[in-house]
DNA sequence: ATCAGATGTTAACTTCAAGCAACATTATGG
DNA sequence: CCATAATGTTGCTTGAAGTTAACATCTGAT
């Protein structure tokens, strides 16, 4: 990560919020299945090291590890909801009858200021 | 990634197929809510690159890049109940009167083969 | 209480991903 | 239709993520 000034050194609090505690989620399915954190990195195909960080949140590990994690733990489809449009009730809102495939705003013609 | 032969360049379809469908689901918030690509990723604090892999599903991408571009989209509790301990009916069941801080497996004493 | 195993910590090294820039392509608004 | 903005693509440079290893610490089973 070249530039110093990223959102993986230095997130917004709630960011780091919602990772620590997915990482603690993560970590509680794994201490019920009694995985260790190198048995589940093994599935998932990382070091332990990785899946360390994964339950500590770290927001520069890639996010293949946490999906993996979820995957080699049976809770892939709780990933299936999040930004799903048709529950995205401030998108549906704010949709005004169209659906761009691009992101365009109308420049200003005649009202200029 | 150092590795070469690691989740992030070769996750299991399951995995890959998740990571699509959430990029997807970002990149039709982020057209709903009228931003760019541009945009988005100055709120999020990266480059517009970086967004782009992220509306892709690429696995490298650190997960902050993803949950970044949650928050900034206003959909970052619809991470909260991802691998949520009570509703992990499977890890539910599996606990059996036991919550460990460390997964040790019994070693086998008397019962050697 | 003891000991084996799990987890945390540190360090050095390697490799890739993020940043940046220029260009091509596509889609949208007029 | 045409112009313009958004997005995709490519190549380069550099810093950081991941790996490995060794050691410390803590937990839990016996």
């Amino acid at each position: 990560m070249p530039n110093p000034t990223t959102i993986a050194t230095m997130p917004p609090a709630a960011v780091e919020a919602a990772l620590e505690r997915l990482g603690r989620n993560i970590r509680t399915a794994r201490l019920r299945r009694l995985l260790t954190q190198a048995q589940l990195a093994e599935r998932v195909g990382v070091s332990r090291f990785v899946v360390a960080g994964v339950e500590q949140g770290k927001p520069s590990t890639g996010i293949a590890a946490y999906v993996g994690a979820l995957w080699a733990l049976g809770l892939l489809e709780d990933l299936l909801p999040v930004a799903d449009p048709s529950e995205d009730a401030q998108g549906v809102a704010l949709e005004r009858a169209r659906a761009p495939k691009r992101a365009r705003r109308a420049q200003t013609l005649d009202d200029d200021f």
